[in-house]
DNA sequence: AGTACTACCTGGAGGC
DNA sequence: TGCCTCCAGGTAGTAC
């Protein structure tokens, strides 16, 4: 969509919208898309050049959908199934109830949000920088991609006397992970997510750091993990949900060891993982 | 500086 | 088929 012109934008629920009204949004009319970026779990849409310029700020939240559809594409609510039973989506969703933002562009392109549970966010930052954002200014740096050394040292200094998995969502720490992904990469680091990480050796640590940049780029590499209604920006669902070794698989056995994976609440949230390879 | 809990929402799955 | 309960990729706010 980068050098989309903005011809409409409209907000079908406005409360999807924070810090900004439809209105400030049905001023981007005009403007030109000049960038779309990613920070940790935040889309930037970068608008305007010159002395007008704008930012639109994406969060997900657990159920939310940004897909970009050409003019030469049709909305489509077309499914296949999966061998592993998941329903993945082909092409983007049609215009429906859920369907919050819906901005089109002079080339008859369209960006849908949408999101069932709404969850999601969308804030409107203006010709500012991006870290006076309180969402944005707090959070550390990218867990994908950021320097090993750097991320062990945030580890040692930030994780109190936390489990792991309490330290791995937290955003200010590093952000990015959400509770797949902190699992996965507890599990690939054979470190128990409800052990204290302060107690946890600089050598694990670095095995950590390094097992959670694989299982993120892991994750990118097969598009995002499709449980239930998670699709790309081009509206089809992801396959990294064929490939996870604990979450979501509770009570079966362990890919590795074959031992019984547990299921219990770590830090607010389900968690599994194999009692046998993380100790 | 932590933890624990609540609120925000809808839809799908499973039990009966 | 319908009704019920439980559960889900996240974050902010509040009380302690």
């Amino acid at each position: 969509m980068v050098g989309e012109i903005l011809d409409s934008v409209e907000v079908r629920h406005p409360g999807v919208l924070e810090g900004c009204t439809a209105r400030d949004l049905a001023g981007l009319v005009g403007f030109r898309v000049t960038a779309v970026e990613r920070r940790a779990k935040y889309l930037l849409i970068r608008l305007g050049d010159g002395d007008r310029r704008s930012t639109l700020v994406v969060h997900l939240g657990m159920t939310g959908q940004l897909t970009w559809k050409t003019a030469a594409e049709p909305t489509t609510d077309v499914f296949k199934r999966l061998v592993s039973g998941y329903r993945k989506s082909v092409g983007a969703h049609g215009v429906d109830s859920h369907t919050h933002l819906v901005a089109g562009s002079a080339s008859g392109g369209m960006l849908l949000f949408r999101d069932p549970r709404r969850f999601g966010r969308v804030l409107l930052l203006g010709d500012v920088a991006d870290e006076s954002c309180p969402r944005l200014s707090r959070l550390g740096p990218d867990a994908w991609g950021a320097d090993p050394a750097e991320m062990a040292s945030i580890l040692v200094s930030r994780c109190g006397r936390r489990s792991a998995k309490a330290v791995l969502l937290d955003q200010t720490v590093l952000a990015g992970i959400g509770n797949i992904y902190a699992d996965e990469s507890c599990f690939a680091a054979g470190i128990r997510p409800d052990r204290i990480l302060s107690g946890v050796s600089r050598s694990r640590l670095a095995v950590l750091v390094r097992s959670i940049d694989r299982v993120l780029d892991k994750g990118v590499r097969n598009a995002g993990t499709s449980f239930r209604n998670f699709v790309g920006s081009d509206g089809e669902a992801g396959s990294n949900q064929e490939d996870l070794f604990v979450y979501g698989r509770g009570g079966l056995p362990c890919r590795v060891c074959h031992a019984r994976l547990r299921v219990a609440t770590v830090a607010q949230r389900t968690t599994v993982w194999c009692p046998r390879c993380q100790t």
